[in-house]
DNA sequence: GTTTTCACG
DNA sequence: ACGTACGTGAAAACC
């Protein structure tokens, strides 16, 4: 079906004016013509050209001085503000804009915008029709095919209003839209409504009653107040009504035809530059090529099936999207592979794929490069079909190189514009309902659209890359990091499900008793789980002193021991409740066909470059409470091989005495000091002999402290001192080791010069909280500021010993392999007989990782479980 | 879908 | 006067 877009160019260049005017831009050509409105509403009107791809278009303006609105209602015409000065010349502007890209725009002096597009809308059966507004007023005319694609807020965020999400979000039909406003009024066009009757009553009539009409026939059956405004308020509401009615049967003096987009971008472009907007004439310079003629681009709807790929296109680099089903990538089944080259964009079921010698030779060949996105997940997938591919490029992990703040597809795709015109559910259904027949012209153009949006973002990234000098750590860490990570994820880990059901039995038992107690002290039943009825229990019932939150953790129930007995068996039965349900019974779910568990990395989901792991997480299996630590009694290694686990000694401490060349701290590392009791002896002023067990446990909480960006409030509360205390024990440390205070200092004065800190491997992470108004935002942004960079460096840290000790062990041709990470600890499966040369290729590979001021330390443990090897 | 709690480094 | 320790993921409750 063709598309049609309505823009109401009055509220857009209103919102664009307001949203720009005081955003801190000076927006003006050099001879003083303000052009900040035309700016937003080119924005927004090329985003909304690229989400819409109308194939007909009309701008429609109200005529006038834009300071009446409704001659309906002469008393209250007159209430709406004239225009600011510097908006004023910007009408006039922003219809040459649209004159110089050939867009059919129109205003007509007795006929209102509204009602030109609420006629238009109606009349133009044969498209889908989308309106673009500011004016929720206008929501009245969504139809089966009708929505309204709404500016959120600023002049960024569009949001597609159709039925459905209207129902969601405002709790209304399409023709309620206008009984709402007939009874709450809207200010801003003087429409009065009843006096007295806001949004949360007008919802309320409107739920009971369904129209104002019905409302007033009912009044009778209203309570008090509220009946008196609505009686008095009669008129009132039936002419507003009648305001808010957007009519949809106006004359027309022109036929659809006109409406036909044919966009002359050089136009645009000549037009902006005349105006020295320079960014906004390079976003719709992309459409044109260097002749000057209009570029062909890239048409989201031509996607050629084919069934083997043509010579002429596996001689170029090609950006590949691989089909599959979206299931777990162990289940998942490829369904084909679009590719392109930005030119041409073909897509090839599986089995063709397959049996095209000339493409499988094309995907395994190092020297033409493959762009992907995950490529990880994609090597799982090719995996499973015996294809063997290089890649040389991930934008997943380009993008959030960039922008360590993009952590899912969903923030990626939203940053850099990329849409595709059907989601994966519009095509196979979703998985309690999938749609048997799969479309498959759809699938093919959906799957040649990602390819597409794969390659604009190599392309939107790849300068960056090199402008923040990221080559090396995303072409000789990252990249090299994903192939290993995914050899680790095909590994997995063998884990015994009899174990761990033993492990569930048991604690269920201990549940139990534990409920007993419980329900007992309580004198009733009741959910232990919920914290709200745990609330009532502990703070009404019972009468337990609480803080105005009335928060049930542990960390503010310990507080409370002593003072009733329940306290105790709560803190058992959480332990326990989490050790069943996460850990025993949760990790059952997981363990393969295989009998392992395959964790899935993820390199991207990080601000500071750490991996974290997913279904099921491994890098949090208790360790710390040794009753739930016997978990780690059904992690095992292969027949006649053993688990060696090897992690790093004060891995951040010893990166940050290198980073801020702290000279005590790097020597006390260098003589190889206990580094907490040398934090007790400089802070708290004693020799070695006379510092306590507790002076060492202080230290170290101070040494956490200063990792994560220490306050003294926050040390304050972890140590359950004075906030005087700690200050003085900061001022203490920094006192010692004034080196770590310079180097907070400049790091936090760099975050708040240039908005981002980094790593020693350059790793980035933008931190626009530092620049925040808000005080308790820019102190996070302080201490985000002071940690990113020492917890970042250690990843890059780690991530280089697992390349070199993945590239030894395939020079040493062992058969051990590398199969789990856990920040600052690796774990191997080594067969016996590999044992002793493990032990030192592994300590070798994470000692020298870098060469830093300090000597990095590491210490490997073996065992027959996990549990043995720690 | 969001909030609370708790497991890890 | 303000109000926090840094970075994650999973389960259960709640709305």
């Amino acid at each position: 079906m063709k598309k049609l877009l309505l823009v109401d160019g009055n509220s857009m260049l209103f919102r664009a004016y307001y949203a720009t005017a005081y955003s801190g831009a000076k927006m003006s050509t050099s001879n003083g013509i303000p052009t900040n409105a035309i700016f937003g509403f080119a924005s927004m009107f090329q985003k909304a050209l690229d989400t819409v791809q109308p194939d007909a278009l009309m701008v429609a303006f109200d005529a006038g001085k834009h300071t009446f609105r409704h001659d309906l209602y002469e008393d209250y015409k007159g209430g709406r503000q004239p225009a600011p000065d510097d908006l004023v010349p910007q009408f006039q502007l922003v219809r040459d804009m649209l004159d110089a890209f050939h867009v059919f725009w129109i205003e007509r002096a007795d006929i209102e915008a509204d009602d030109l597009i609420g006629t238009v809308s109606k009349i133009a059966k044969e498209y889908h029709t989308t309106v673009l507004t500011s004016d929720k007023d206008l929501l009245q005319l969504i139809d089966h095919d009708t929505d309204v694609l709404l500016m959120k807020k600023g002049i960024s965020e569009l949001g597609i209003m159709d039925e459905e999400t209207l129902k969601a979000e405002m709790g209304v039909t399409p023709p309620q839209v206008i009984d709402l406003k007939g009874l709450m009024g809207d200010k801003s066009d003087n429409i009065p409504g009843i006096p007295g009757v806001g949004e949360k009553t007008a919802l309320k009539l409107l739920d009971q009653y369904g129209t104002v009409e019905n409302v007033l026939e009912h009044s009778d059956e209203l309570k008090g107040a509220l009946q008196k405004k609505v009686v008095e308020g009669a008129n009132l509401a039936l002419l507003s009504k009648q305001l808010a009615t957007i009519k949809t049967d106006v004359d027309l003096d022109f036929s659809l035809d006109a409406l036909a987009f044919e966009p002359d971008y050089p136009g645009i472009v000549e037009f902006l530059q005349g105006l020295e907007m320079n960014t906004l004439s390079k976003r719709f310079m992309e459409h044109i090529n260097d002749n000057g003629s209009v570029e062909e681009v890239i048409r989201e709807d031509k996607v050629e099936k084919v069934k083997s790929v043509p010579a002429s296109l596996l001689e170029d680099d090609l950006a590949i999207y691989v089909n599959d089903t979206h299931d777990l990538y162990l289940d998942a089944i490829v369904r084909g592979l679009a590719l392109t080259n930005k030119k041409e964009c073909v897509y090839i079921d599986i089995e063709d794929a397959k049996k095209d010698e000339q493409l499988l030779a094309y995907l395994k060949d190092t020297k033409k490069k493959k762009i992907g996105y995950d490529v990880k997940r994609t090597m799982h997938l090719f995996k499973q079909l015996g294809i063997d591919a290089v890649w040389h490029e991930d934008t997943m992990i380009m993008a959030s190189l960039v922008d360590s703040s993009l952590t899912s597809s969903d923030k990626i795709l939203e940053k850099y514009d990329l849409h595709t015109s059907m989601s994966y559910e519009d095509i196979y259904g979703k998985a309690n309902k999938p749609i048997l027949t799969v479309d498959e012209d759809a699938e093919a153009l959906r799957s040649g659209q990602w390819a597409n949006n794969i390659y604009k973002l190599y392309d939107a990234t790849i300068e960056d890359i090199h402008r923040f000098e990221m080559d090396d750590l995303y072409y000789n860490i990252e990249m090299p990091l994903t192939e290993i990570l995914y050899r680790m994820e095909e590994e997995g880990i063998r884990c015994d499900e009899n174990v761990l059901d033993s492990i569930a039995q048991e604690t269920f038992k201990k549940i139990e008793e534990e409920s007993k107690q419980i329900y007992q002290y309580a004198n009733k039943e009741f959910n232990i789980n919920s914290p709200k009825q745990l609330g009532e229990v502990l703070f009404d019932d019972l009468a337990l002193p609480s803080g105005k939150k009335r928060s049930t953790s542990a960390e503010k129930l310990e507080k409370l021991i002593g003072i009733h007995p329940i306290i105790e068996h709560i803190l058992t039965y959480r332990k326990l409740s989490k050790l069943y349900s996460t850990y025993a019974e949760g990790l059952k779910k997981y363990i393969y066909k295989d009998g392992k568990i395959h964790t899935i990395y993820n390199q991207c989901a990080t601000q500071t470059g750490r991996l974290s792991s997913s279904e099921p997480n491994l890098q949090n299996i208790s360790v710390r409470d040794e009753q739930a630590r016997g978990i780690r009694k059904a992690f095992l290694p292969e027949e006649g091989c053993v688990l060696i686990s090897s992690d790093y000694h004060q891995i951040e401490l010893r990166m940050l005495a290198d980073m801020a060349n702290e000279k005590s701290l790097i020597d006390a590392f260098n003589q190889g000091i206990d580094i907490h009791t040398q934090t007790a002896m400089d802070v708290f002023h004693k020799k070695a002999e006379e510092v306590t067990a507790e002076d060492r446990r202080k230290a170290k909480t101070v040494n956490f402290g200063i990792v994560y960006g220490i306050s003294d409030f926050g040390l304050a509360t972890q140590l359950g001192v004075s906030r005087v205390e700690a200050a003085d024990f900061i001022n203490e440390y920094y006192r010692a080791y004034p080196g770590i205070q310079t180097y907070m200092n400049s790091v936090v004065e760099f975050c708040e010069k240039n908005g981002y800190v980094e790593t020693i491997s350059k790793r980035r992470r933008e931190i626009p909280e530092i620049h925040d108004k808000n005080y308790a935002i820019r102190e996070f942004g302080k201490r985000a500021a002071m940690n990113a960079p020492i917890q970042g460096s250690a990843a890059d840290l780690i991530k280089i010993a697992m390349i070199h000790i993945d590239e030894m062990m395939e020079k040493k041709k062992v058969k051990s392999k590398m199969i789990l990470q856990v920040h600052d600890e690796l774990i191997f499966n080594v067969p016996e007989d590999e044992i002793d040369l493990m032990k030192d290729l592994i300590n070798d590979g994470m000692v020298h990782a870098m060469t830093l001021k300090v000597p990095l330390t590491a210490e490997c443990a073996i065992g027959k479980t996990w549990y043995e090897a720690k």
